[in-house]
DNA sequence: TGCTGGCACTCGTACGCACCGAGTGCCAGT
DNA sequence: ACTGGCACTCGGTGCGTACGAGTGCCAGCA
């Protein structure tokens, strides 16, 4: 076990690193910080915290950095969380409650997420499947031609063309249509398949087939994989990497690009609470020098969708997990507003 | 005037140039190109190219590259429009064809032509006010509480929130559904302001402020401003900007995270015909050292949005201008279809 | 046992310098 | 009008040296 002293040199260092971005030496750390000790005794500290993998050097004869297993000790058990203040807070609220619509409120997320923690913002629309359905409205575009538009609670609309088997007659379709909405309305997409099931067997003969059609489109549309949907801002910040930002700019940027990839990631993080995943914990190669925080969000107790940021290993843990937090807070006021 | 010969010097520097990304001299010039003449006339014609401002020399010594001017002349006057493969044509066609919505379609598009181009790929959904209306529809959420749909013809679906000033029964919905709709379905989005503008008259005089908030709500989605919406992709391919993509990089993804001067490159693209804008013909100063393909794309002939990529200068314009123009041909394909 | 000051050592960075060679401009010759 | 020859420029590279931040270790002290 590391005494209380080894662990405020762990904090101290991670403290200077982060802010200089260069690695720290005994001395400096000695004057930087009240520790109450001589740089030799720092030292010492340091060839400790060295072997038990916490920091590292990036050559001999020069400082200390830390390690993504000391970054790790600092954020579990060395660093809080730390509040915005209250005009940040007035300006979050201020800034999203112009949005019109759930595009606009994701949008201005992502850009307040980004200045607020100047990395990179990702966040990931409302799940389907955790939604509740507010509406399912089917449009006649042409005699065999239907549009099916879903309405969450969360003001995520999604549609899909049909192209029926047959033809089919107005009072069908808003019979379809009542059914449809007397049965799933207020119900969770989840539970949407099981309501929905023997429907099409109410229906006459000649509009079974495309009763099934739409009711198949309405399931697949439901399918996890495609239903995720995503967006991300801040690129820019990643010029402020570090250093050797021209090196780790190019697999951070492919990563980013791969909706998969971000699914993934946000997917990793727990569902409540925050997640921090440090360098190499992250499972994609690309993102093995960035950390990410997550955290889930919602209308109500429950996460409908999680959003977070990307940056370097090398980042303001406490304030980037405040601010990430507190929009995620604000976010589910919004949405449960909407 | 500039002879033939000088022109080919010209075009030879550029393309060897594009390909090598190194200041290219009159040896190597002589050596990959059948100019027929020897280094030292080269050296001649590239003193009065450099005179003429359509070359520079980064340093003495060092070998030639184009300047804006110089691309410019390139694109006007020595290069065509390259045409993909039909592996190519097929490819995209594939790889559209598979698209759902509005969004997968977009979304598709901008992953294709970043791929395709090797640079940031930029892609405008289909503008409300060119296209024209498919359905409006108005759900009743409370009491006093209204969504309103537009959806387009190419696919398009905003949505809008309405807060009214007194309850609104099912009836009086019903009658402006079908009033609305029945005005102006099939018409252009430009119109409506038009062929909406006395309905409030009949309406009893207390659904009549309903009416005017709906109606309201409705011209706001419809203003230019807000109504814009893009998507780009390929970032990463920034990556390959060049030796000095370190320091172009930043400026770059700025631009590029600001819709509005995204919308304001497009927009400056003419409506038909495809636009090249080169190094510091872009108004914008972060983009002064990038090129801007732009083209339009619609259903029919008219163009309801413009997508195009951003990559350096030193780019293949004819292989760029290509695929562009192949992608937009294609997206106003599957649009018309859908 | 734990802390401290002193000291030799390491090693990455900066700097100065010479060399090389690609590429140019100019000029005289055909 | 084109060509071959030639002197010149100047950025890039490699090398050796000096510098200094930072370390590890050790002997001494509380």
């Amino acid at each position: 076990m590391l005494s209380e002293r080894r662990l405020e040199v762990l904090r101290a260092i991670v403290q200077d690193y982060v802010g200089t971005e260069e690695p720290v030496g005994s001395k400096a750390l000695t004057e930087r910080h009240q520790l109450g000790v001589s740089p030799a005794t720092v030292r010492n500290d340091m060839a400790v915290l060295e072997d038990e993998g916490f920091i590292a050097q990036p050559h001999t004869s020069a400082g200390r950095i830390p390690t993504d297993k000391g970054y790790r000790l600092f954020v579990d058990k060395l660093a809080g969380v730390k509040p915005l203040s209250s005009p940040e807070r007035r300006a979050i609220q201020n800034f999203l409650d112009g949005a019109v619509d759930l595009d606009d409120v994701v949008g201005r997320t992502v850009r307040l997420l980004a200045q607020l923690t100047r990395q990179v913002a990702v966040v990931q629309y409302p799940s389907l499947t955790r939604s509740t359905v507010r509406h399912v409205e089917l449009l006649s575009l042409a005699p065999a031609r239907l549009m099916l538009v879903l309405i969450t609670d969360t003001g995520r609309v999604e549609q899909r063309m049909i192209d029926c088997p047959a033809p089919f007659g107005e009072t069908s379709l808003a019979d379809l249509r009542a059914r449809l909405n007397s049965r799933v309305v207020g119900r969770r997409f989840a539970d949407v398949p099981r309501l929905v099931q023997e429907l099409p067997e109410s229906f006459d003969s000649e509009d079974r087939g495309t009763v099934s059609t739409v009711l198949s489109t309405l399931l697949e549309t439901l399918v996890e994989e495609t239903e995720e949907r995503l967006m991300i801002g801040g690129t820019s910040n990643l010029t402020r990497f570090g250093h050797d930002f021209p090196v780790m700019i190019r697999p951070v940027l492919e990563a980013l690009e791969e909706q998969v990839v971000l699914l993934k990631l946000l997917g990793e993080a727990t569902d409540s609470g925050m997640t921090v995943r440090i360098g190499h914990e992250n499972a994609h190669e690309g993102l093995n020098s960035t950390s990410v925080v997550a955290v889930g969000y919602g209308s109500g107790d429950e996460a409908v969708a999680k959003l977070g940021v990307v940056g370097p290993t090398r980042m303001d843990y406490p304030g980037t997990m405040g601010a990430v937090r507190a929009v995620a807070r604000y976010v589910g006021q919004i949405l449960a507003e909407s």
